[in-house]
DNA sequence: TCAGATACTTTCAATTTACAAGTAACTCAT
DNA sequence: ATGAGTTACTTGTAAATTGAAAGTATCTGA
């Protein structure tokens, strides 16, 4: 493993909230960093497969995402070939923990936005939402 | 009630991605929007009141989340008084769907965010709690 | 008539985002 | 051994969004 995180005795960095769902927006509030999360936990690993998911993720916005992921201690980075060196991302269990959270968007999304792709079929896909919901 | 939802026959917006978490994503991905709702689900009804929440969101995002809550069919707005003109915001039922994802939220929050008030002290408030998770 | 409340809107600087292109290290085919 | 291709990014820059502050409109009560 490349990257690791700090503990930090206390919590909300940028709101300063005690509110724990002010505190989760302040790390995963915006438009991408869930999706990546969303990748991850249906097994995507690399830096390529992420950028190749349907909503084309910009480049520099996806490092800067991992990034924080990072630091955040919800993903882990590590080298899984040498020359040439190639990198693998994986979910912490902080991160798989976000499983309810993309399972409760995924239901909300199939009821009220007509057109999604129903939960069913992204099960067939990935391993969270069966025990994630 | 004064403003209407589109039905709108198909899905996402912004993106165009099938996905349903891209798609709530579109609507509900970012800093602000989540708040206000949650708000709402704690039984906040003005304008007043949201801005007094101890996030302080900035009055012209406030209005601007408002209105898309509103097109989105998430809230709606009613007049509760005639002179001095007072609006109430509700959330709809597509609005109040929206319980177990902040309840998941909330979750996360309480296990990997320390100093966060815990769901036992939000509860208290709420009602959504409850059943919501 | 004048301070105070509610529900916003406007202005503008600063931050963030999106798009495109570039870089660095390495592989593999010719 | 040269040159195209892959992976994993970084850089530059224009456009969009945000945040902080101030302003507007309507009404109340002293």
């Amino acid at each position: 493993m490349i990257d690791s995180k700090k503990p930090g005795k206390s919590a909300c960095v940028d709101r300063c909230s005690p509110c724990p769902v002010a505190c989760s927006l302040d790390l995963l509030g915006d438009k991408w960093t869930l999706l990546v999360v969303r990748d991850l936990l249906l097994g995507k690993t690399t830096y390529t497969e992420f950028q190749q998911s349907p909503e084309g993720i910009p480049s520099n916005i996806l490092a800067e995402r991992l990034k924080r992921l990072l630091a955040a201690g919800i993903v882990e980075k590590s080298r899984y070939h040498e020359r040439p060196v190639r990198y693998a991302y994986h979910l912490t269990e902080k991160g798989r923990d976000l499983g309810p959270v993309l399972s409760a968007l995924v239901d909300w999304g199939n009821r009220h936005i007509p057109g999604t792709v129903p939960r069913g079929q992204i099960e067939a896909q990935a391993l969270w939402l069966s025990k994630g919901g």
